[in-house]
DNA sequence: GCGTCGTATTCGCTTATGCGAATGTGATTC
DNA sequence: GAATCACATTCGCATAAGCGAATACGACGC
């Protein structure tokens, strides 16, 4: 999957699966460490890492680098319509229950006074909204 | 899977399909015989129908019978967020000019004084918008 | 340079999806 | 009631997706 012509199904392939969900919930407005989302989506690591790539391809992330750390954000999807539906689509994620859940957690974890054994030097997620 | 928890997984794997895009653009706010989908997608039958099971499980059509006809509308998912991502991508479907030419392809076909000789008895399509 | 840490990718496998071809089914016609 | 019409389903196959396990990679710490 090239830099070419993206279209809706691209979109709805990287929509149809619940991790990717929760991952796009979870990293929301701000900016996350991939530990974070490992550690509050409880699954291992490469699972994570694959599912970001699939989103990554989808053009609904995008990564940057810290030193040893990646950090990702959402981006809007290069077409026009699927960026109105992605807009749409977090909104949605915003007001459902068992994501909300998610990013609680996500909340409670990175502003507590102390983090995790796991997570102890990580970088916490910039620009969270509260 | 059954009548019980829909969730957005649901829709968008029934979203992320070119055939089955056309077919809810094609259907859009009328109820349309399969023949018509059959002729207008230049498709065979079976993969036709094959789709339209998948929309109906996803629960974005629903069916009628007619006599030997098989008449296929748009319906809302169940799901409150799901039904309002899918009225957008119905909107963003009637902007997208590959769709709209679909369309424009349904309309001159089933409003031609004279229908094809595979649709010569079939019923036309029910309340399409102009 | 070597080990380690954070992350990405590969491998082998299982399951899901999409297709054409063939067949089944329910309703109509004669 | 047999043939036909409109549509649905099944079958066999090819490709894609998702997973855990193992491995590779890139940046840092010493």
């Amino acid at each position: 999957m090239t830099k070419s012509k993206y279209n809706l199904e691209t979109l709805f392939s990287a929509l149809a699966d619940r991790t990717r969900l929760r991952l796009i919930n979870l990293i929301g407005g701000s900016e996350v460490c991939v530990c974070f989302l490992v550690e509050i989506l409880k699954t291992s690591q490469p699972k994570i890492s694959r599912h970001l790539a699939y989103l990554r391809q989808a053009r609904v992330v995008v990564a940057r680098r810290e030193g040893k750390w990646m950090h990702y954000r959402l981006t809007e999807p290069p077409d026009e319509h699927a960026a109105h539906i992605f807009r749409e689509v977090r909104a949605s994620l915003t007001e459902h229950p068992e994501f909300q859940r998610d990013r609680e957690k996500l909340e409670k974890v990175c502003c507590a006074p102390t983090l995790p054994v796991q997570l102890r030097r990580a970088p916490r997620p910039f620009g969270l909204a509260a």
